[in-house]
DNA sequence: GTCTATAGGGTGATAGAC
DNA sequence: GTCTATCACCCTATAGAC
């Protein structure tokens, strides 16, 4: 981080590393606060404070607060469902199931300001997530709901609903990471701890393994 | 609702009545608003409009605006734990379970944006409800943990952490209000539909109920 | 109790020097 | 790319007439 670097490494090219970097420490800060306090009640000043540069070069890197805020949406949406992905075909159901929750209940542990955020936004109507709830998403779930039927066709899984059974799967393991205030100020205890976070896993796993049959 | 109210009632007592539902109409409109764009998105205008009053004439009712946000939210509260008063230790744990759950998807299909105003400020940390939290909620949730504990010694049930049974049928029974812009993204349906309405219910009883041993 | 007017503070975004 | 200065706006809250 030094400020004016040594030497006479061409300028230009450097530049735009750092360029890079800085929109990544910039998405970042905006995650953090967002996060925190919402859209609305983020100021730009706030965000660039915490990132370390002034708010008009901030707004040099991102045009708009609004448009800060969806990048960083953006980013939090590929990494949420990143897990997904894994659910497939080819997969031992139990394991499947098993592996994907885990990872779902990791994230919540590593990556609860974007689950928060993800979650504020579409607690609020998901303004501008919209789109990409009603194509992306849904396509991806609908690939993996096949999964699912197919596995109850073939007597793998008890008969149920996947919607159902994907939704109860995404409640439970994010209810650890956004109420994670009313969990703590409940239980005194969070997925900061292992034992807890243990926990945590294995009676997601045995609630929805045992839903389909799989204990 | 007339302006001027004719004859000669005597004006201090109906004025008294007319306060009380004046302040009640305000309560809704700031809900309203509120659970949409967040505590900072709001503004008073926005909910003495909706209210049908001047943004002034409001600040007589609340003198700030932060002092109207939690007269809701506290409102709010109370609503949203009224079911879990009424699992009892003498009742029937398959009977309990499901009338609790049924009536925790109800609520989230009738005061959805009581569930996301309550949602939100969880997330965002719990700063104005924090004692509420750590208090009353916590001494409620102990007082019915201590309850699926007996059933579990008497062999009623199976044995499993009472916070994460609770902690589990909230997240799931509240997730079809706070996400149901994402659910209805993916399905097309809502809680409004009775039949869905009804396959949630279903869904979750059988989730909770079978993990319980109870099926 | 209800209104109009306005004070007073904060914020998003731009202009322009360096 | 980064800064300072500033504009223009919105919004909370108050003052004071009715």
């Amino acid at each position: 981080m030094g400020v004016a670097g040594g030497g006479g490494t061409a300028p230009v090219r450097r530049r735009r590393r750092d360029g890079e970097a800085r929109r990544e420490t910039v998405l970042d800060a905006a995650l953090d606060i967002f996060s925190t306090v919402g859209l609305h009640g983020a100021s730009i000043d706030q965000i660039a404070d915490r990132a370390g540069l002034s708010k008009a070069n901030l707004l040099y890197y991102f045009p708009s607060k609004e448009d800060l805020y969806v990048a960083v949406l953006r980013r939090v949406l590929d990494v949420w469902l990143d897990p997904l992905h894994s659910l497939r075909a080819d997969s031992e159901p139990a394991d499947a199931l098993r592996h994907y929750i885990r990872r779902k209940v990791t994230l919540s542990r590593d990556a609860p300001q974007a689950s928060r955020l993800f979650c504020l936004e579409i607690v609020q109507g998901a303004r501008l997530l919209r789109e990409e709830l009603e194509g992306p998403l849904r396509s991806l779930v609908e690939e993996k709901a096949a999964i699912l039927r197919t596995w109850i066709a073939a007597g793998r899984i008890a008969p149920h609903d996947p919607h159902h059974l994907i939704f109860s799967i995404w409640a439970i393991t994010q209810h650890y990471a956004d109420f994670a205030t009313q969990v703590e100020a409940i239980t005194g205890r969070s997925l900061a701890d292992p034992v807890f976070f243990e926990e945590t896993v294995t009676n997601t796993q045995g609630l929805i393994l045992g839903h389909v049959g799989l204990v």
